[in-house]
DNA sequence: CCAAAAGTGTTTGCTCTACACCCATGG
DNA sequence: CCATGGGTGTAGAGCAAACACTTTTGG
C-alpha cells in the first residue's frame, strides 16, 4: 500500500493485483463497497475525485482465491462471504500509470452484518455506494461493477447465491423483495412462494418478526441443498 | 519461446500467461490442440512424456485477447475463430519451476479447417487430441480442459455456439450429431429440427449434400441472429 | 374496528416429450 | 429393387402464469 500504487513491493506480483466488488443489501438497495482513488485525492482532508474498487497486489505465496479473501476480511471483518471469480481484465490503456492486470472477484455479504462499517477497521476510507448511485470511477471499474452485477442477476436465477444477500433468519416478504431488486421486476407473491419451497432450499423456522400487520414467519436456508440448485432455473 | 519456460523476455509480463484451450470438431470426436511440453522433452525426437495447453506470455503492449487470437492464429491459421476468456489460474503450486499464473481462454474452430494442420507452420509439433483420451498433462491443464469442455456444453444448450464448430454449410443430421457428442446424450429427430428451426439462427439453403441415402439439404448459420440467443434455453 | 402486511388454490395455456412411418437417391 | 440416411406430425403430460380474497396482528 504506497500512494502510487505503481510499485508494488518485491514480495507481490508486478503488474498484477486483485479486485473485489463486495455487494451487500443496505437501505433496501443493492450497494457496492468501493475505497478512495489515491492518485487523484493527496490531501486527506479533501474528498476523493474518483473512487476505486478495493483490492490488493498479489503476494507471491498467495493464490489468486486467498488474496480476495484477505480483501474481503479486511473490508468487511468477514472471512466466510460468498466469493466468485469473475473475470479478467487486461486491456493495455486500461490503467494510466502502468500496465495492469486485475483478477476481479465479486463478493456477497449478508444484510445487517455491517458491523466493522467501512471507515472503521482496517478498512481506509472504503464507502458503500448504491449501484444505481455510483461515484466517478477510476479505470474500467464501471464496466467492472456492470458485469458483476450481470452475472449477479444471472446467479439468483439458477442458484441460491439470493440467500448469501439476506440475514440468517429471513421471511418471505424480505427475500421476494431481494429478488425484485435484483430482477429488476415485480414477481407473483404466489407463484415465488410456491417455486422458492418447492425447491426446497429453504426451511420454515417457528420464529416469526412483527412488525406493522400480522407477523411474518420465518425461514432460514438449508445449507445441505447444495449452491448449485438441482432445478436448472429456479426463475423463468 | 525458450525451453525452461522460466524467464520469458522482459518485454513480457512476469508470471503471467495466456493459456488456449482450442476445441475442434475432427474425425466424429470433439478434439483439443496440445503442445509439448518442454521441461520433460529436452531430446527433439523423444516423443514427449507430457503436453500442456498452448499459450504464451503477456507482450507488455498487448491485451489479453489479442495474446490469445495470436496464438489461435499461429497454432491453426485462423484469426476470425470464436474465443471467449474462461478463468484465471492462480494456486500457488500450480507450476513447480516459478509462480505462474495462467489467464485460460477457450476457442472454437470450424470442422474441416485443419488446413494449417498442427504440426506444420508455426504450431511446433501441436497435436489434436480427442478429449476422451488426453494423455498426460502438465499442471493444472486437465482441469482446465475439463472446466473448458463444461463451459462448452452449458453454452451449447443457451447460445448458438454451436455452429461455430461446423463448416459454413451442413445438414440438420450433422449438427444434431454435433449437439448430441458435445451434450453426451441422444436427441429425438423430430424434436431437435423443430426447435433449432424455431429459434431462427438457421437458414435453408438450396443446396444439398449426397452420400448414401436420400440427399440432406444444407442450412447455413445466419449471422444476423444474435450470438446469444433470444430463447433463454435452447435445449432444456 | 381499521390499517397493514401475511398467507393461501385453481384454472388455463403453452411447451416439452414420446413416438413410427414415408421419401429420395445410389448402387 | 433394396439399402441408406433424410424428412415429417400429433396426442398427452407437466409446468408456468394469471388472478383475489381471507387471516393475523398492533394501534
Amino acid at each position: 500500500m504506497n500512494d502510487t500504487g505503481i510499485t508494488p513491493s518485491p514480495q507481490f506480483l508486478a503488474n498484477l493485483d486483485v479486485r473485489v466488488v463486495v455487494f451487500c443489501l443496505r437501505e433496501e438497495r443493492l450497494q457496492v463497497l468501493l475505497t478512495p482513488h489515491l492518485n487523484l485525492c493527496d490531501a486527506e482532508s479533501m474528498p476523493p475525485q474518483a473512487w476505486e474498487l478495493p483490492g490488493s497486489p498479489i503476494p507471491i505465496d498467495q493464490s489468486l482465491e486467498e488474496t480476495a479473501t484477505e480483501s474481503v476480511l479486511r473490508l468487511t471483518g468477514l472471512r466466510e462471504a460468498f466469493l466468485e471469480q469473475l473475470y479478467t481484465y487486461g486491456d493495455v490503456s486500461r490503467c494510466p500509470q502502468q500496465r495492469l492486470i486485475s483478477v476481479a472477484y465479486f463478493a456477497i455479504i449478508p444484510a445487517g452484518s455491517t458491523r466493522p462499517a467501512p471507515g472503521g477497521s482496517a478498512g481506509f476510507s472504503a464507502r458503500w455506494f448504491p449501484v444505481e448511485q455510483l461515484p466517478a470511477l477510476a479505470m474500467d471499474f464501471r464496466e467492472v461493477i456492470a458485469y458483476a452485477q450481470r452475472r449477479l442477476r444471472y446467479k439468483l436465477e439458477y442458484t441460491a447465491v439470493g440467500f448469501q444477500l439476506l440475514p440468517e433468519y429471513f421471511s418471505l416478504s424480505e427475500l421476494q423483495k431481494t429478488y425484485e431488486m435484483i430482477l429488476g421486476e415485480k414477481l407473483d407473491k404466489r407463484n415465488f412462494r410456491r417455486r422458492i419451497l418447492q425447491a426446497g432450499i429453504i426451511e420454515e423456522t417457528n420464529r416469526l418478526r412483527g412488525g406493522e400487520g400480522r407477523p411474518a414467519r420465518l425461514f432460514r436456508y438449508r445449507p445441505d441443498a447444495v449452491a448449485e440448485i438441482r432445478a436448472r432455473r429456479l426463475f423463468p
